[in-house]
Order: C-alpha cells, then structure tokens, then sequence
DNA sequence: ACCCGAGGATTGTTCAACAATCCTCAGATT
DNA sequence: AATCTGAGGATTGTTGAACAATCCTCGGGT
C-alpha cells in the first residue's frame, strides 16, 4: 500500500464530517442539542415562524429538519398542527427499555469478537463519568453514561445498531427531563457500569451480560415507578 | 365501560390511517413500494424534476418524501448530487442480519407474555405464504415471509422494535432485487417457518429461538455467498 | 353552561427565482 | 493517445412570497 492509499483510507473516515453541508442538518443538530439539554420543554410546540425566523433560515428548510427530528421522535409532527416536543410516557419508557435490552444485551455477549479498541471506548466511557462524578458535575455523569451504553451497543459493530441505540438514549433523555429525575439519578449506577466493564475485558461475557440485564430491569423498574406515583398525567 | 367508549377505543386504531394526509408521506409511500417492488433499480438516481412533476408535486415536497426515505436507507442522499436508490453491498446484508437477530431471537424467547393475537398473526402470515407457494406466486411468498417476520418482531410488543425491524426488512428487500436473487430463494424457508411456528404455539419458545437462531445464519450465509461469488463490486 | 360561527393565526403546498455545485464535452497541452 | 482545462448547461440547495386549508380563539346567542 502506497503512502497515498494509506492516506486515502485515513480519509475517509472523515467524510461524514465534512458532508453535512447541509442547512437542514445543521439546523436539527441545534435543535437536537437543546432538546437534550432541556431547553425546550417536552410538549412545547415549536413554531415555524418564530424557530425560522431565531435560526436564519426558512420555513421550507426549517420544515425538513424538524421531519428529520420527527423522525427521531424527539419531535412529534401533528398535521395542521405543528410540530411538539415529544412527551415521553411510561409506556414509552417500557418500551424504550423493551428496544435496547436485546440489542445491548446481544452486543455484549458478541463482545469476544469486537476490537480491542471498541472495548477501550466502554472505559473511556466510563473514566469520564468517574471523573464527572469527582467534579460533582451531575449532568456529566448523565452524558457519559449514555455514552457508556452507547459504546456498549457499538460492541456489536453494527452501524445500524449504533444509530438505532442512540436514538434511543437521546430519547430517553427526554424521559429525564418530562419527569424531572433527580439529579444524583445515575450516580448510583456508575459502580453498575464499572462492575459490568471489568467482567467484560476479564472476558466474562456472560457473567457481563447477567449484570447488564439486572441494571436494565432495575433502572426501568425505577423510572416507572417514579412515574406512576410522582405524576399522572 | 359504555358503547361509544367501546367504539371509540376501537377507532383509535385507525387513527394512523386517517391521520396521514401529507402529501409528503404519500408520495413516500408510493416510492417506497416502487422501491421494494424493484421497479427502481438499485443505484439510479431520482431526479427531483423528473419525479417531481410526473407525481404532480412540487419540488419542496418532493424532498420531505425524499428524506423520509433516505432515514429508512432505501434511498441515500448525496450532498449536491442528488439521490440515489440504496445499492446494499455484503458488508449491509451482515449488518441487517445482525441487527435484526437479537430483536426477533429475543421477541421469540418473550412470546409467552405475548397475547394469543400477536401469535396468531404469525400463523396467518405462514399461511398466506404458503398459499402463494400453492399459487407458484414467488414474489407473494417473499412477500408474506417478509411479513412472518415482523409478525414475530412484533411478539415483543414494542412499537419501536416494530418499525426498527420493518425498516431492515425493506432493506433487504433491496439486497433481493440488487442480486437478483433466483425467484425460488425463499421456498425453502417455508418449511423451516412452519416448524418455527408451531414450536411457538406449543410453547416451546427457547426451541423456536433456536431454530429461528440457525434460521438467520443460514440464510446469511447463503446471501453473503452469493454476493462473493456472483457479484465483484 | 353549552353551542356556534366569524376572524385571525398557523400550517400545507406550490411556484419562481437565484446561488452553488456538479457534470459534460470540446479544445488545448504534453 | 492520453490527460488536463475550462466554459456552458443541468441539477441541486435555499429562499421568499403567495394562497388554500385547517385550527384556535373569542365573542354572542341559546
């Protein structure tokens, strides 16, 4: 392999950074951001006008990024209507956990094939909400925790899969913040993901997976609690 | 509970139907079944002005339905070059097997809390394709094998892995028409989909998982083989 | 308290326009 | 002959305006 191949396949892994030249991505990537964030309160509905005219851009635009999130379903498109922050449920929290179980589970128990440096991003991963936690940056260890089991899917080494979870977890963000989690929610689960971790590069696939589909159970079991009995709706 | 309420709950399940007025979703929809039809073959280009007037939609339009596709990978959407129909290569064909193994293996081993209904929509797709086998109708019997399967993503409840698992099945209805797979590729399937079916009804879950299990790597298998050995690119 | 309808606001969709980019192909260069 | 180059045309990206369709609000009437 010549010293301009070498530098030719090094290059594409670039290419999905430089490709999305297109406004109405970069407009969802914004939004998305917020909506994750919290800025944008689940249910809110989002008026073209007033979002088109803040970003810059125009109604047409503004409508294919809003299909793209929609799509995600961190929108949700009423026709005639508009476009709404999703509102999570608890049906949609079993179900969110119902989706990725298999998936994360399936990804582990493969992980004796899965690179080295697939299993090195579980750490690192992990080492961030460890240091998160140090720093008392509570939403860090929220972040990184999705990161976590992100990588975990990503085990899998499955594209498909990879969007799919994270597609996921962005949604079960929106969970959080429908319901207001508490804010020290996840730091119980950290010693969780370390324990999970280091059966998984002692190779203990199983054992790992075991553990992983008692968090799961436990921390769906807990979200649905605090939604039947702290709220309504 | 009262009459109308009785009437009303049953409504709610054609709101889906009733809802989709968009003209965006429809023109989507019409692509979509030339898509998985074949009628487009895999990596044409869809020009925005051929199409566009020849449906009797505006440009605008057109490109919603255009992304709506692209987010389900039948079409892939080049950045100032336009729109192409997804050419899986072999590399996809392992990544949809993937995907979609621990979703149906897990709704399987999950089929015993699953509602007699759910089971029962697995026998009726088995017997529809099987009549179409009777019929010597070959693309009704990938048709209806097709729908076996979602019938048993569906066991699992779970709108999300429903869509997750239709969405790789019209991929691989793409693989199909790109390899030109012989019209006699799913016959031998049947057989092996009866047996699963009726280790389900019988409760046999773990074996049914089992069978589907080897199911999936064979029919892998087979497709990865054929796209090696007939097919360069 | 409930029904009703007019008016205004918002969305759905189209159209036309222009900038940016890509593709083609004839001509020049080596 | 093969490759480079650049002009021109074709296609996409994005905008703005316009109008129809629908929804929401808010009085007035019963």
């Amino acid at each position: 392999m010549t010293v301009t191949e070498e530098l030719v396949d090094r290059l594409v892994a670039f290419r999905s950074h430089v490709g999305r030249s297109s406004t109405a991505e970069r407009v969802a990537d914004v939004l998305r951001g917020q909506l994750i964030e919290g800025t944008l309160a689940p249910g809110a509905r989002l008026s073209e006008e007033a979002i088109g005219s803040a970003l810059g851009v125009s109604r047409n635009t503004l409508r294919e990024s809003f299909r793209l999130l929609g799509h995600e379903r961190l929108l949700v498109h009423e026709f005639n209507r508009g476009v709404f922050v999703a509102k999570p449920t608890a049906d949609d929290v079993v179900d969110l956990y119902r989706a990725r179980r298999p998936q994360e589970l399936a990804a582990l128990r493969a992980a004796e094939h899965a690179p080295d440096e697939a299993i090195a991003r579980v750490g690192e991963a992990l080492a961030r909400g460890e240091r998160a936690y140090g720093d008392g940056d509570w939403w860090g260890i929220g972040t990184e925790n999705m990161r976590f089991h992100e990588a975990i899917a990503a085990l899998a080494g499955s594209p498909r899969v990879d969007e799919f979870v994270r597609r996921l977890l962005a949604e079960l963000r929106l969970v959080f913040h429908v319901m207001s989690v508490p804010r020290e929610f996840h730091a119980p689960y950290l010693g969780r993901n370390r324990e999970i971790y280091e059966l998984l590069r002692a190779g203990r696939v199983e054992a790992a997976a075991d553990h992983l589909a008692a968090y799961l159970d436990d921390a769906e079991h807990q979200l649905v609690e605090a939604f039947t009995t702290l709220d309504g709706r």
